[in-house]
RNA sequence: UGGGCUGUCGCCAAGCGGUAAGGCACGAGGUUUUGAUCCUCGCAUACCUAGGUUCGAAUCCUAGCAGCCCAGCCA
């Protein structure tokens, strides 16, 4: 709903694709793919290339891939493959086709024996130090190594025995022959194979030579006929060695790398070495705490696919770094949620309500509407007797002025029953109200008090009607809107980020709450059955996002 | 100070030589048995700055200024 009827704004992706249709380019196809390397738990920057990937093959009948670019077994794992498919599907995109980097290794090193052939790369024996010395610096040139001539034909049996495994971790390196005086340091000779004997998560102990990223991305991409080969801004100064090598080769096709920035979000991070640093050290409970902002943390919250989406669509594509509020990300899911959630009422700290002029065996039962603006909702049963549970916030002793929930003396209308008024408050020893005496008026079951007008709904259970809960309060994981400018990104976490509600009350309704459907608790926020807690013994519900609150208390 | 890229409302963002879309935020009203939702209205004589071209410039040219990225055998 919302993720399809949002307007779609052009971005310049989008002109790119439509000038390439408008002249025929690569037979009018589009051929996207989305890239992941299964080092980590995918997060909401994913989601923005995730999005824009699949959309933009599905809004021109294209199609797009999804493709491990597992080529460091030394970082990557199958827990995070199946973890990064099963988000991608959830997201709700379609893969075309599913590959692997590792599915290319042996034409990778056919390729890379072209190159040896054609004099454009050599076998390196310089240590990691010794480059980087001759690299240069920004603003000076570098310096070939020694080895830079060796010949075509030492070079190629070199190779052999590299992946033959006759020399040691690290000891020789392939390189690409290109221009060590580039202004461009990617095109000052970069290594294109590394020595290194890591079992691979797909290929086993097949290989100790592994190629690296930009020379595997474009060959990659060319033996798919990928047409747009879109990444983010970082690798802008990488495309003229993403062309080089395709030009080098004869590939299939020569995709167009289009770059575009990254999501920058206030108030949360998305390196994916401090998102695992926050689960290794256990600053949150694990990849999918709902307070990460990782797919699967916003799914534990109760963020839906279509506010992603909407998400998604909503920030925006282009060059500029730009950083998002989070709340358009809250709006996105407060939209949503507005108009799929069940309503429902949970007390959080209870306060005991003792009915006056009610009988002590007498029950009521309301039928509700689950959803004030949809009929087609239906409505679920609440509980009505003489002893009642409500918020602690909704009374008052003395309350500032503007105040209209429930005070001494004062009148409010229980959300869907009657209106009653406050007559006494009973203190405890340290003055602390823990029981309130109040009587209903039996005349405003449904309809409006006579003569006078009460403003405050407050809402309530009844206390042998309504089952315990555990409801978790988060907020946003850090209190510093931008954590990666501090020297340590853990001194901006929120101390406040979880707070634990275990004495809560909810509607007997709530009972088969499962984790799939979100409830608004009246007047809190939205809601949602934690998967991996709440049991029907034990109700534990995260909170996915707070009601918008122009009171500003 | 080498190379690449970017600068339009508080935050995003359309615009592509014909006189500043939209969303979020914010402000003011209205409806409401959620201080929610919903509805109405308001919110850039102005597009980083300075020159220039043009009948006309956010859009073209020139010169500045500011910010981001790059020196992994990571991706």
């Amino acid at each position: 709903m919302s993720a399809t009827d949002s307007p779609v704004s052009s971005n310049f992706i989008r002109h790119i694709i439509a000038a390439d249709l408008a002249v025929n380019k690569n037979q009018g196809k589009v051929a996207t793919r989305f890239p992941p390397e299964p080092n980590g738990y995918l997060h909401i920057g994913h989601a923005k290339s995730i999005c824009l990937n699949f959309t933009l093959a599905a809004e021109n009948n294209g199609t797009c891939n999804l493709r491990f670019d597992d080529t460091n077994p030394e970082k990557e794992s199958i827990e995070y493959m199946e973890a990064i498919e099963r988000d991608v599907q959830w997201l709700g995109f379609k893969w075309a086709g599913k590959y692997h980097a590792s599915d290319y290794f042996e034409q990778l090193y056919s390729y890379a024996v072209q190159l040896i052939e054609q004099g454009d790369a050599y076998v390196d024996s310089s240590t990691p130090e010794q480059m980087r010395a001759d690299r240069g610096s920004l603003t000076e040139a570098g310096k070939e190594s020694p080895d830079r001539s060796r010949s075509i034909a030492e070079n190629l049996d070199l190779f052999t025995r590299m992946r033959a495994g006759e020399f040691a971790d690290g000891q020789y390196v392939l390189r690409a022959k290109i221009d060590m005086a580039s202004p461009n340091i990617n095109m000052r000779d970069p290594t294109i194979y590394r020595i290194r004997r890591v079992h691979h998560q797909r290929t086993g102990d097949a290989w100790c030579l592994y190629p690296m990223y930009d020379y595997t991305h474009c060959i990659s991409d060319a033996l798919e006929g990928i047409t747009h080969s879109i990444c983010t801004l970082e690798f802008e100064d990488h495309r003229p060695l993403y062309d080089w090598v395709l030009d080098k080769l004869q590939t299939p096709c020569h995709p167009q790398q289009i770059e575009f920035a990254r999501l920058q979000l206030e108030y949360t991070i998305v390196s994916k070495r401090k998102l695992l640093q926050l689960v290794t050290e256990k600053h949150v409970s694990g990849w999918d705490d709902p307070r990460m902002p990782t797919i699967s943390g916003l799914r534990r919250a109760g963020f839906t696919p279509e506010a992603i989406r909407d998400f998604c669509e909503r920030i925006g594509v282009t060059k500029n770094d730009s950083w998002i509020e989070m709340g358009v990300l809250e709006n996105c899911i407060r939209e949503d949620l507005n108009e799929r959630a069940p309503r429902a009422m949970a007390v959080l700290r209870p306060l005991k309500v003792v009915i006056s002029n009610w009988d002590e065996a007498k029950t009521e039962t309301y039928h509700i509407a689950n959803h004030p603006q949809k009929p087609e909702f239906g409505s679920r049963e609440v509980s009505f007797s003489k002893t009642l549970l409500i918020e602690q916030d909704d009374f008052m002793e003395n309350p500032p002025k503007d105040f209209k929930r429930l005070v001494a003396g004062g009148e409010v209308r229980l959300r869907g029953s009657y209106v009653i008024k406050c007559d006494e408050a009973i203190k405890d020893a340290a003055g602390n109200v823990i029981e309130l005496h109040c009587s209903i008026d039996p005349a405003t079951l449904g309809k409006n008090p006579e003569g006078r007008k009460v403003k405050g709904v407050i809402h309530w259970v009844s206390e042998q009607h309504s089952v315990p809960a555990e409801l978790r309060l988060y907020d946003r994981l850090f209190s510093h809107p931008n954590p990666d400018t501090l020297n340590n990104f853990l001194d901006g976490i929120n101390p406040n980020s979880l707070d634990v509600l275990s004495d809560c009350r909810v509607e007997a309704s709530l009972l088969n709450a499962t984790p799939d459907t979100c409830y608004q608790f009246e007047r809190t926020g939205y809601f949602c059955a934690d998967y991996v807690d709440s049991t029907p013994e034990k109700l534990v519900f995260n909170r996915t996002v707070t009601l918008r609150d122009s009171w500003g208390k």
